[in-house]
DNA sequence: GCTTGATCTAAAGTGAACTTGAGAAATGAG
DNA sequence: CTCATTTCTCAAGTTCACTTTAGATCAAGC
Protein backbone atom coordinates (compact mmCIF):
# COMPACT_ATOMS: atom_id res chain seq x y z
CA UNK A 1 0.00 0.00 0.00
CA UNK A 2 1.83 3.22 -1.46
CA UNK A 3 -0.32 5.55 0.48
CA UNK A 4 -3.11 5.25 3.26
CA UNK A 5 -5.60 8.35 3.62
CA UNK A 6 -5.72 12.02 2.15
CA UNK A 7 -3.14 14.36 1.96
CA UNK A 8 -3.74 18.02 3.80
CA UNK A 9 -3.67 19.19 0.07
CA UNK A 10 -6.77 16.10 -0.98
CA UNK A 11 -8.18 17.89 2.31
CA UNK A 12 -7.86 21.02 1.05
CA UNK A 13 -9.08 20.55 -2.39
CA UNK A 14 -11.72 18.49 -1.66
CA UNK A 15 -13.29 21.06 1.42
CA UNK A 16 -12.09 24.34 -0.22
CA UNK A 17 -10.06 25.12 3.07
CA UNK A 18 -6.67 26.53 2.54
CA UNK A 19 -4.24 23.80 4.08
CA UNK A 20 -3.47 26.47 6.54
CA UNK A 21 -6.74 26.47 7.90
CA UNK A 22 -6.87 22.84 8.20
CA UNK A 23 -3.93 22.86 10.76
CA UNK A 24 -5.31 25.22 12.39
CA UNK A 25 -8.60 23.38 13.13
CA UNK A 26 -6.54 20.93 14.53
CA UNK A 27 -5.24 22.78 16.88
CA UNK A 28 -8.74 23.25 18.08
CA UNK A 29 -9.31 19.43 17.91
CA UNK A 30 -11.61 19.67 14.95
CA UNK A 31 -9.51 17.14 13.34
CA UNK A 32 -7.42 14.53 14.29
CA UNK A 33 -5.09 13.33 11.48
CA UNK A 34 -2.63 10.48 12.13
CA UNK A 35 0.97 10.60 11.07
CA UNK A 36 2.83 8.37 8.26
CA UNK A 37 6.59 7.56 8.64
CA UNK A 38 7.75 11.20 7.35
CA UNK A 39 5.35 12.67 9.66
CA UNK A 40 3.20 14.44 7.47
CA UNK A 41 -0.67 14.34 8.05
CA UNK A 42 -2.64 11.43 7.04
CA UNK A 43 -6.55 11.97 6.96
CA UNK A 44 -9.82 9.92 6.55
CA UNK A 45 -13.36 9.99 5.46
CA UNK A 46 -14.73 11.47 8.91
CA UNK A 47 -12.38 13.99 8.82
CA UNK A 48 -14.04 15.27 5.60
CA UNK A 49 -17.21 15.22 7.10
CA UNK A 50 -16.19 16.70 10.61
CA UNK A 51 -14.53 19.60 8.55
CA UNK A 52 -17.53 20.13 6.07
CA UNK A 53 -19.69 19.82 9.28
CA UNK A 54 -17.58 22.87 11.13
CA UNK A 55 -17.61 24.49 7.77
CA UNK A 56 -21.58 24.87 7.65
CA UNK A 57 -21.57 25.66 11.38
CA UNK A 58 -19.50 28.12 11.34
CA UNK A 59 -21.42 29.90 8.63
CA UNK A 60 -24.23 29.42 10.93
CA UNK A 61 -22.06 31.85 13.21
CA UNK A 62 -20.78 28.90 15.71
CA UNK A 63 -17.42 29.98 17.37
CA UNK A 64 -15.34 27.44 16.29
CA UNK A 65 -14.94 26.44 20.08
CA UNK A 66 -18.68 25.60 20.14
CA UNK A 67 -18.05 23.60 17.12
CA UNK A 68 -15.24 21.53 18.98
CA UNK A 69 -17.39 21.35 21.61
CA UNK A 70 -20.14 19.44 19.53
CA UNK A 71 -17.77 17.33 18.15
CA UNK A 72 -16.29 15.98 21.81
CA UNK A 73 -19.07 13.54 21.56
CA UNK A 74 -18.05 12.00 18.22
CA UNK A 75 -15.69 9.06 17.89
CA UNK A 76 -12.05 10.84 16.33
CA UNK A 77 -10.78 7.75 14.47
CA UNK A 78 -13.42 6.50 12.73
CA UNK A 79 -17.14 7.61 11.30
CA UNK A 80 -19.74 8.81 13.79
CA UNK A 81 -22.73 6.52 14.45
CA UNK A 82 -25.92 6.91 13.40
CA UNK A 83 -26.92 8.26 16.85
CA UNK A 84 -23.98 10.74 16.70
CA UNK A 85 -25.87 12.63 13.88
CA UNK A 86 -28.54 12.77 15.08
CA UNK A 87 -28.18 14.15 18.09
CA UNK A 88 -25.65 16.51 16.52
CA UNK A 89 -28.33 17.18 13.46
CA UNK A 90 -31.08 17.68 16.25
CA UNK A 91 -29.60 20.64 17.90
CA UNK A 92 -28.23 21.88 14.96
CA UNK A 93 -32.12 22.08 13.80
CA UNK A 94 -32.77 23.96 16.90
CA UNK A 95 -30.44 26.68 15.95
CA UNK A 96 -31.32 27.38 12.49
CA UNK A 97 -35.10 27.07 13.33
CA UNK A 98 -34.50 29.67 15.81
CA UNK A 99 -32.16 31.83 13.51
CA UNK A 100 -34.71 31.66 10.53
CA UNK A 101 -37.30 32.83 12.91
CA UNK A 102 -35.21 36.07 14.11
CA UNK A 103 -34.79 36.72 10.76
CA UNK A 104 -37.86 36.33 9.29
CA UNK A 105 -39.00 39.07 12.13
CA UNK A 106 -36.95 41.39 11.01
CA UNK A 107 -37.78 41.37 7.86
CA UNK A 108 -41.57 41.42 8.59
CA UNK A 109 -40.63 44.36 10.56
CA UNK A 110 -38.64 46.16 7.86
CA UNK A 111 -41.28 45.45 5.87
CA UNK A 112 -43.41 47.64 7.30
CA UNK A 113 -40.99 50.32 7.84
CA UNK A 114 -40.69 50.15 3.97
CA UNK A 115 -44.16 51.23 4.04
CA UNK A 116 -43.99 54.09 6.83
CA UNK A 117 -40.73 55.37 6.15
CA UNK A 118 -39.69 55.06 9.65
CA UNK A 119 -40.35 58.73 10.15
CA UNK A 120 -43.01 58.88 12.56
CA UNK A 121 -41.84 56.85 15.33
CA UNK A 122 -45.46 55.92 15.47
CA UNK A 123 -46.11 52.64 14.04
CA UNK A 124 -42.23 51.49 13.09
CA UNK A 125 -42.01 48.09 15.28
CA UNK A 126 -38.24 47.83 14.36
CA UNK A 127 -36.92 51.67 15.10
CA UNK A 128 -39.56 52.55 17.13
CA UNK A 129 -38.46 50.75 20.99
CA UNK A 130 -35.40 53.25 21.29
CA UNK A 131 -37.55 56.28 21.07
CA UNK A 132 -40.91 55.53 22.73
CA UNK A 133 -39.93 52.68 25.19
CA UNK A 134 -36.54 54.19 26.12
CA UNK A 135 -37.44 54.28 29.51
CA UNK A 136 -37.43 50.31 29.68
CA UNK A 137 -33.79 50.27 28.71
CA UNK A 138 -34.61 48.17 25.33
CA UNK A 139 -33.01 48.87 22.19
CA UNK A 140 -32.82 46.76 18.84
CA UNK A 141 -31.91 43.75 21.22
CA UNK A 142 -35.62 43.40 21.98
CA UNK A 143 -36.22 42.17 18.28
CA UNK A 144 -32.69 40.61 17.39
CA UNK A 145 -32.07 38.99 20.77
CA UNK A 146 -31.45 35.24 20.21
CA UNK B 1 -31.28 74.80 27.73
CA UNK B 2 -29.34 73.13 30.64
CA UNK B 3 -28.27 69.94 27.95
CA UNK B 4 -29.01 69.57 24.39
CA UNK B 5 -29.51 66.23 23.20
CA UNK B 6 -28.46 63.05 24.46
CA UNK B 7 -24.99 62.39 26.29
CA UNK B 8 -22.91 59.00 25.32
CA UNK B 9 -23.53 57.30 28.72
CA UNK B 10 -27.81 57.76 27.67
CA UNK B 11 -27.09 56.47 23.73
CA UNK B 12 -25.09 53.70 25.88
CA UNK B 13 -28.23 52.79 28.18
CA UNK B 14 -30.84 52.92 25.39
CA UNK B 15 -28.82 50.66 23.03
CA UNK B 16 -27.26 48.56 25.34
CA UNK B 17 -23.75 49.42 23.81
CA UNK B 18 -20.64 50.04 25.66
CA UNK B 19 -19.73 53.76 25.83
CA UNK B 20 -16.39 52.65 24.17
CA UNK B 21 -18.57 50.86 21.40
CA UNK B 22 -20.19 53.81 20.32
CA UNK B 23 -17.02 55.66 20.54
CA UNK B 24 -15.65 53.18 17.98
CA UNK B 25 -18.36 53.38 15.70
CA UNK B 26 -17.98 57.07 15.66
CA UNK B 27 -14.72 56.18 14.05
CA UNK B 28 -16.31 54.18 11.09
CA UNK B 29 -19.00 56.82 10.62
CA UNK B 30 -21.85 55.65 12.29
CA UNK B 31 -22.79 58.33 14.29
CA UNK B 32 -21.66 61.76 13.96
CA UNK B 33 -22.38 63.86 17.93
CA UNK B 34 -21.28 67.59 17.86
CA UNK B 35 -19.75 68.40 21.10
CA UNK B 36 -21.09 71.09 23.85
CA UNK B 37 -18.86 73.81 25.58
CA UNK B 38 -16.98 71.04 27.85
CA UNK B 39 -15.98 69.05 24.42
CA UNK B 40 -18.46 66.08 25.54
CA UNK B 41 -20.31 64.42 22.42
CA UNK B 42 -23.53 65.15 21.89
CA UNK B 43 -26.29 62.93 20.27
CA UNK B 44 -29.78 63.22 18.66
CA UNK B 45 -32.49 60.52 18.09
CA UNK B 46 -31.33 60.35 14.44
CA UNK B 47 -27.86 58.56 16.03
CA UNK B 48 -29.85 56.45 18.19
CA UNK B 49 -31.69 55.13 14.81
CA UNK B 50 -28.12 54.77 13.05
CA UNK B 51 -27.00 53.10 15.98
CA UNK B 52 -30.28 50.50 15.35
CA UNK B 53 -29.76 50.32 12.47
CA UNK B 54 -26.01 49.33 12.68
CA UNK B 55 -26.78 46.73 15.65
CA UNK B 56 -29.48 45.44 13.20
CA UNK B 57 -27.12 45.18 10.07
CA UNK B 58 -24.65 43.43 12.60
CA UNK B 59 -26.65 41.02 13.28
CA UNK B 60 -27.04 39.91 9.69
CA UNK B 61 -23.26 39.68 9.32
CA UNK B 62 -22.96 42.69 7.47
CA UNK B 63 -19.42 43.98 8.66
CA UNK B 64 -19.29 47.63 10.14
CA UNK B 65 -17.50 48.82 6.51
CA UNK B 66 -20.45 47.98 4.64
CA UNK B 67 -22.93 49.27 7.04
CA UNK B 68 -20.86 52.32 7.40
CA UNK B 69 -21.21 52.77 3.37
CA UNK B 70 -24.99 52.36 3.65
CA UNK B 71 -24.88 55.18 6.20
CA UNK B 72 -23.34 57.82 3.80
CA UNK B 73 -26.02 58.31 1.59
CA UNK B 74 -27.86 59.57 5.15
CA UNK B 75 -28.32 62.93 6.33
CA UNK B 76 -25.85 63.15 9.37
CA UNK B 77 -27.60 65.78 11.56
CA UNK B 78 -31.40 65.32 10.86
CA UNK B 79 -33.55 62.31 10.61
CA UNK B 80 -33.14 60.78 7.14
CA UNK B 81 -36.01 61.29 4.44
CA UNK B 82 -38.80 58.36 3.03
CA UNK B 83 -36.60 57.69 0.37
CA UNK B 84 -33.41 56.97 2.44
CA UNK B 85 -35.29 54.62 4.85
CA UNK B 86 -37.16 53.14 1.48
CA UNK B 87 -33.75 52.27 -0.62
CA UNK B 88 -31.81 50.89 2.36
CA UNK B 89 -34.70 48.73 3.68
CA UNK B 90 -35.09 47.41 0.06
CA UNK B 91 -31.59 45.76 0.06
CA UNK B 92 -31.33 45.08 3.38
CA UNK B 93 -34.56 43.19 2.91
CA UNK B 94 -32.98 41.27 0.02
CA UNK B 95 -30.16 40.52 1.97
CA UNK B 96 -32.86 39.24 4.53
CA UNK B 97 -34.28 36.88 2.22
CA UNK B 98 -31.27 35.62 0.90
CA UNK B 99 -30.36 34.68 3.92
CA UNK B 100 -33.49 32.99 5.18
CA UNK B 101 -33.19 30.98 1.95
CA UNK B 102 -30.00 29.78 2.54
CA UNK B 103 -30.54 28.59 6.26
CA UNK B 104 -33.77 26.96 5.09
CA UNK B 105 -31.74 25.00 2.05
CA UNK B 106 -29.50 23.59 5.05
CA UNK B 107 -32.50 22.93 7.18
CA UNK B 108 -33.91 20.90 4.93
CA UNK B 109 -30.94 19.31 3.91
CA UNK B 110 -29.77 18.41 7.52
CA UNK B 111 -33.44 17.15 7.95
CA UNK B 112 -32.80 14.61 5.28
CA UNK B 113 -29.71 13.56 7.20
CA UNK B 114 -31.68 12.96 10.85
CA UNK B 115 -33.27 10.37 8.90
CA UNK B 116 -30.88 8.61 7.03
CA UNK B 117 -27.62 8.95 9.49
CA UNK B 118 -25.21 10.34 7.32
CA UNK B 119 -23.41 7.21 7.21
CA UNK B 120 -24.36 5.48 4.09
CA UNK B 121 -23.37 8.64 1.90
CA UNK B 122 -25.60 8.03 -0.55
CA UNK B 123 -28.40 10.09 0.05
CA UNK B 124 -27.74 12.51 2.25
CA UNK B 125 -27.42 16.13 0.39
CA UNK B 126 -25.47 18.10 2.87
CA UNK B 127 -22.56 15.61 3.64
CA UNK B 128 -22.73 13.70 0.35
CA UNK B 129 -20.51 16.37 -1.80
CA UNK B 130 -17.48 15.80 -0.41
CA UNK B 131 -17.09 12.38 -0.93
CA UNK B 132 -18.63 11.13 -3.84
CA UNK B 133 -18.49 14.48 -5.90
CA UNK B 134 -14.88 15.45 -4.65
CA UNK B 135 -13.70 15.41 -8.08
CA UNK B 136 -15.25 18.84 -9.26
CA UNK B 137 -14.06 20.55 -5.87
CA UNK B 138 -17.32 21.17 -4.59
CA UNK B 139 -16.85 20.45 -0.80
CA UNK B 140 -19.59 21.50 1.60
CA UNK B 141 -19.85 25.49 -0.18
CA UNK B 142 -22.27 23.89 -2.86
CA UNK B 143 -24.88 24.45 -0.24
CA UNK B 144 -23.82 27.25 1.97
CA UNK B 145 -22.37 29.58 -0.84
CA UNK B 146 -24.47 32.98 -0.43
C1' DG C 1 19.21 10.10 -8.33
C1' DC C 2 17.43 14.42 -9.04
C1' DT C 3 14.34 17.92 -8.95
C1' DT C 4 9.94 20.00 -8.33
C1' DG C 5 6.28 20.47 -5.44
C1' DA C 6 4.00 19.35 -1.06
C1' DT C 7 4.42 19.30 3.79
C1' DC C 8 6.60 20.14 8.22
C1' DT C 9 7.12 23.42 12.64
C1' DA C 10 7.05 27.53 15.12
C1' DA C 11 6.40 32.14 15.40
C1' DA C 12 4.81 36.29 13.89
C1' DG C 13 1.39 39.00 11.30
C1' DT C 14 -3.52 40.40 9.90
C1' DG C 15 -8.09 42.40 10.19
C1' DA C 16 -12.33 42.98 12.43
C1' DA C 17 -14.46 44.71 16.37
C1' DC C 18 -13.99 46.24 20.40
C1' DT C 19 -12.10 46.86 25.43
C1' DT C 20 -8.83 48.56 28.75
C1' DG C 21 -5.92 51.84 31.01
C1' DA C 22 -4.14 56.25 32.47
C1' DG C 23 -4.49 60.80 33.54
C1' DA C 24 -7.16 64.93 33.10
C1' DA C 25 -11.25 67.73 32.69
C1' DA C 26 -16.38 68.39 32.73
C1' DT C 27 -20.97 67.44 34.97
C1' DG C 28 -24.37 67.66 38.29
C1' DA C 29 -26.61 66.33 42.84
C1' DG C 30 -26.32 67.99 47.54
C1' DC D 1 -18.49 74.80 46.59
C1' DT D 2 -17.60 69.82 46.99
C1' DC D 3 -17.24 65.41 45.40
C1' DA D 4 -18.59 61.33 43.11
C1' DT D 5 -19.62 60.21 38.45
C1' DT D 6 -19.07 60.71 33.71
C1' DT D 7 -16.64 61.88 29.91
C1' DC D 8 -12.45 63.11 27.42
C1' DT D 9 -8.17 61.36 24.41
C1' DC D 10 -5.35 58.05 22.63
C1' DA D 11 -2.37 54.33 22.71
C1' DA D 12 -2.16 49.66 23.67
C1' DG D 13 -4.27 45.22 24.55
C1' DT D 14 -7.74 41.31 23.42
C1' DT D 15 -10.21 37.64 20.93
C1' DC D 16 -11.28 35.20 16.90
C1' DA D 17 -10.01 33.03 12.91
C1' DC D 18 -6.81 32.51 10.17
C1' DT D 19 -2.57 33.62 6.94
C1' DT D 20 2.24 34.41 6.15
C1' DT D 21 7.04 33.60 6.55
C1' DA D 22 11.28 30.96 6.99
C1' DG D 23 13.97 27.28 6.78
C1' DA D 24 13.97 22.38 6.61
C1' DT D 25 12.27 17.85 5.19
C1' DC D 26 9.39 14.51 2.49
C1' DA D 27 7.22 12.53 -1.70
C1' DA D 28 7.08 11.40 -6.30
C1' DG D 29 7.59 11.73 -11.44
C1' DC D 30 11.25 11.38 -14.94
Amino acid sequence: MPQTGLTIGDLARRTGLAVSAIRFYETHGIVHPVRNAGGHRRYGAHDLRRLSFAMIAQKLGLPLSDIAAHMTGLPIHKAPSKTDWTRISTAMRADLDARITALERLRDNLDGCIGCGCLSLEACALYNPDDTRASDGTGPRMLIDD
